[in-house]
DNA sequence: GAGTCTTAGTGTACAGTACACACTAATAGG
DNA sequence: CCTATTAGTGTGTACTGTACACTAAGACTC
């Protein structure tokens, strides 16, 4: 036991507010929780921290022991530590937010373990503890940082249309935009690389594919440029 | 005790990264550590969270313990969890930051029993633990949020020149501002109301004196008004 | 293969904002 | 009263944000 502490101490957990998106709509994976407290209340996905572990690496490894997620964007949003928050006792819970790509969204069948499930943000079940509130934390933290840094390619598959990326941002930022504008202003910017496809299968004319430049937008980044819609 | 819990948990500690400003210039104020590690290190304020204590109240009992300061502004920052960060044990710690008014200033005479000093920011001597990193996110922090919110109001007296104001914008964000410009701006939020008193004992033009309007700001604020500089 | 349906893709004009820039006004001190 | 010092003010120009409507292309139907 390395440290002598007068009080007993806070636990420290991490809680992981994962986005989605289905039909161009904005979505939260939940869990169902088998035990108390909330049993049978469904929950952000998280856990407690071990000892010697990242606050990263446990928010990591708790999404992928609870959803099968793995590689996924994925920040510190804030720390939730009021004494009253977990009946059990005082908890302090890390909160993050991840974005998932659409094309690896992991449907119910492939964690058959646990009870995942994708909820539309605007229709939430009544939720434990008080994730209700690292919810509206996240998604606030979401609409405002989708203004200045290009974090919506995340929710998307790796090829996408310009369609497909402007209802991401009108999802998010809960309102519809200009398809000229907003087509002006995502392509000033220069971190998409039209790929040689256009997308297939569909009742009108084909669109254009897209990627997002990861490369160039490390590269920007570094001298200071600002990507704001 | 309240939890069972496998592993040893991770103790929960704040640190209070606190700005100030002396004659136009950003300041720091840190503590001299007594006992290891680190003993006679310089690091930030701060301390053990106390079990049934929110991260806020922590925040504010440690900053007043070891400086003397209250009722100052005080936010979240980010939470710092690497385990080698203590070299006694895995430490999570929730860092705030903190603006200080200059006529709150506690000249060092005021907290006799402890070691709090200013610095320049420009000129940090050695810190213990990760402290450097947590006020390089600081900084950056408040370079950010000065973009967007009126906080740097909380750096100077109630009453206080546009010259003093427009100091402090170039302090934080560590460049020079057009004086016609910046008054324009400024004035134009909203939400400075001029006083019926001028600056005494200058040897020039008496400036007249703003203070800010924090009902109005806090009106406008529920309105979803935006505050860009 | 002509017609229809549906979404893709494109440009311009106007208003408002951002920015660069230089002189007069007022006070204290000598 | 003269000097030194900072306060305080307006305009023109470039750029950026925003509103707005039509043609292009592909798939399906008959």
């Amino acid at each position: 036991m390395p440290f002598t502490y007068e009080y007993p101490r806070p636990a420290v957990t991490v809680d992981c507010v994962v986005f989605g998106l289905d039909q161009g709509v904005l979505q939260l994976l939940l869990i169902k929780r088998n035990s108390p407290p909330f049993a049978g209340c469904w929950a952000l996905p998280g856990g407690f921290v071990d000892q010697n572990e990242t606050l990263d690496a446990a928010a990591r490894r708790e999404l992928e022991e609870e959803t099968g997620l793995r590689e996924v964007f994925l920040e510190q949003l804030f720390t939730f530590g009021d004494p009253g928050r977990d009946p059990r006792g005082h908890t302090v819970s890390v909160a993050y937010y991840a974005l998932v790509r659409q094309d690896r969204h992991v449907p119910q069948a492939a964690t058959d373990t646990s009870d995942a499930v994708w909820y539309s943000v605007a229709k939430l079940p009544k939720l434990a503890f008080d994730h209700q509130r690292i919810i509206s934390t996240a998604v606030a933290r979401l609409q405002g940082k989708v203004r200045y840094q290009p974090i919506n390619f995340e929710l998307l598959p790796r090829k996408f249309t310009l369609t497909e990326l402007q209802g991401v941002y009108e999802a998010v930022l809960e309102r519809a935009l200009d398809k000229r504008n907003f087509r002006k202003k995502i392509l000033a910017m220069g971190l998409l690389a039209e790929t040689k496809e256009k997308q297939q299968g569909v009742a009108h004319r084909a669109p254009q594919l897209y990627q997002f430049d990861a490369a160039k937008y490390k590269k920007l980044t570094k001298q200071g440029f600002n990507f704001e819609l």
